[in-house]
DNA sequence: TTCCAGGCGTATC
DNA sequence: GATACGCATGGA
């Protein structure tokens, strides 16, 4: 049962919704802007729009600081995708073994409806890289630009430009994205429109774009639930637990899967250190 | 010092 | 089409 209900109370927007973790959702790889502040908060952006959002665990509450009604519904009920009925999904999923241990401890995760040209370029910078230096190169493009650029603002930009991003090999892939998007060789809403696989194949027409970094992108920047991103991770928890492929029960939420299973395998790889 | 990180392009077979 | 290798950078 999906149970996302919200009032106001003073300035804030108080959200009820048993399906969410603030770390698991925010701080899990999917979106690299999100600021842990203290325990149950964190601040980041989404397009030009910032939030603070706190949890508080004694009322089982969400609060998002100075948001009004308006702004929530206009906002961020897509952004943080709270017209999906995340426990229909966990039930389901929940028929296989495995992904039912994953959706026991990581339950509370969401897939974010990001920005189509933030999650293209955040995830081409991703690739053979650790999530920290990820957010470290995302922060230095951000604070030079003054929030997360569109491909419109970087139209200029070169490799050596883009040099104090320190982001090494992968400064061609993004002037080679911002190219092909400014040329409308590429756009986000043609993109949108087609079928997983044919918008696969758009993407990976960008230098630097693969199988990987086109399934993120589709997956977190164009909520397409079938896109299924194998990285480092996700191909041992193939190995070990599905050597046949996903169950039956993740067709065409295939996304979903992967990221229960991705905070799976990796929390479960920490605890045998 | 060496290895690794939400991979991919290129060369070679 | 499959497989091997180099790639910028920085933390462990």
């Amino acid at each position: 049962m999906n149970i996302t209900d919200f009032f106001v109370q003073n300035n804030d927007l108080i959200l009820r919704q048993s399906d969410l973790d603030l770390d698991q959702t925010l701080d899990c790889g999917q979106a690299f802007r999100w600021v842990r502040v203290s325990e149950d908060c964190y601040h980041g952006f989404f397009l030009g729009h910032e939030l603070t959002i706190s949890e508080e665990p004694e009322q089982g509450v969400f609060r998002l600081h100075g948001v009004s009604e308006n702004e929530f519904r206009s906002i961020w009920f897509d952004y943080f995708d709270l017209g999906t009925d995340y426990g229909e999904i966990k039930e389901r999923l929940s028929d296989d073994e495995t992904l039912c241990e994953a959706v026991k401890a990581f339950g509370g995760t969401r897939i974010l409806r990001q920005d189509p040209w933030e999650t293209v370029s955040s995830f081409i910078i991703s690739q053979n890289n650790n999530i920290p230096r990820i957010k470290l190169i995302i922060s230095r493009l951000c604070e030079h630009y003054g929030g997360y650029p569109s491909f419109e603002a970087m139209k200029d930009e070169t490799v050596e430009s883009l040099a104090y991003l320190r982001s090494g090999f992968r400064a061609k892939y993004i002037v080679d994205a911002v190219s092909r998007f400014n040329s409308g060789e590429l756009s986000p809403e043609t993109i949108g429109a087609l079928a997983t696989a044919d918008a696969r194949t758009e993407l990976m027409k960008i230098k630097g774009v693969g199988p990987k970094v086109a399934d993120c992108a589709l997956l977190f920047g164009f909520h397409k639930l079938d896109a299924f991103p194998v990285d480092v991770w996700v191909k041992r928890v193939m190995a070990q637990y599905y050597p046949e492929g996903l169950p039956d029960c993740a067709k065409g939420i295939e996304g979903v899967a992967q990221q229960y299973l991705f905070q799976y395998i990796r929390a479960e790889a920490k605890d045998n250190l």
